[in-house]
DNA sequence: ACAGAAGTGCTAAAAAATCAGCAAGTGTGA
DNA sequence: TCACACTTGCTGATTTTTTAGCACTTCTGT
């Protein structure tokens, strides 16, 4: 029941890493997205793990069990920043939005709304 | 030899991104830096099983190794963020810099630099 | 009520990852 | 030259991960 930095192991990550992409699902449905699946079975107990190392939780929906990430969404969304930020970006955070920005991928829309966070940013850095 | 998304052990990830983090370093200066380190033996097998893997390459200076990862940095990087992309922020680079900008780390030039760079991207996204 | 579909619990075997140790080579300073 | 420090090559054992299968329960539709 622990929580946060264990490592886990490769499955368990990809795992994990689905049910936070899809907010929750079920073994079947978790095994559905997986590139390469192993049995249904092997789904189950790799979420059942993930369950007793405290990563994830289930609740009951009939019979059917509905697994969802135990840390928050956002908590683990940041830890994860940090930790492409510290690898790649030499913990320049400034860096890594800047390589968002450059990659091309944000609509006029989106840079024009970030830009407007960036400023209100400023304003309350001051 | 291959090369890219082939899934990494959890040794073989950490110590991998120790190798980027630093930009290239010997067996030694990789335990270094573990957290709690295995035998020295046992890094250097995992550097070589990165390497066969073809994640990394050793250039030998004098008589010692000192190994650099093959795929470059940016690369390695831009693949790391669009994962993020994908498991938390349901696809959109968008909200990602959203993030990074709002988790105040930033300092006023920064936010300056990148509001500059916002308004070449827009210019040029035209 | 009954058959079948779909779910879970549990367990043990197979595969992969992880680790440590020894032999041997090479440079370095006394 | 010799001993020492530091390196790599290699190999086998231990531990962890990963997987599948079977027995039992629960729901569903006929």
């Amino acid at each position: 029941m622990s929580a946060p930095n264990d490592p886990l192991s490769r499955r368990e990550r990809q795992i994990l890493d689905i049910l936070y992409a899809k907010g929750s699902a079920t073994a079947a449905e978790v095994r559905d997205v997986m590139d390469d699946p192993p049995s249904y079975s092997a789904v189950r107990t790799l979420l059942r793990i993930l369950e007793e190392k405290g990563h994830a939780t289930h609740e009951t929906q009939g019979t059917r069990y509905v697994y969802v990430p135990s840390v928050p969404r956002e908590r683990a969304r940041n830890s994860a920043l940090t930790r492409i930020v510290q690898t790649f970006f030499e913990g320049s955070a400034a860096q890594a939005a800047a390589a968002l920005v450059e990659s091309g991928s944000l609509s006029n829309d989106e840079l024009e709304r970030l830009s407007a966070l960036i400023d209100r940013a400023r304003k309350e850095g001051r």
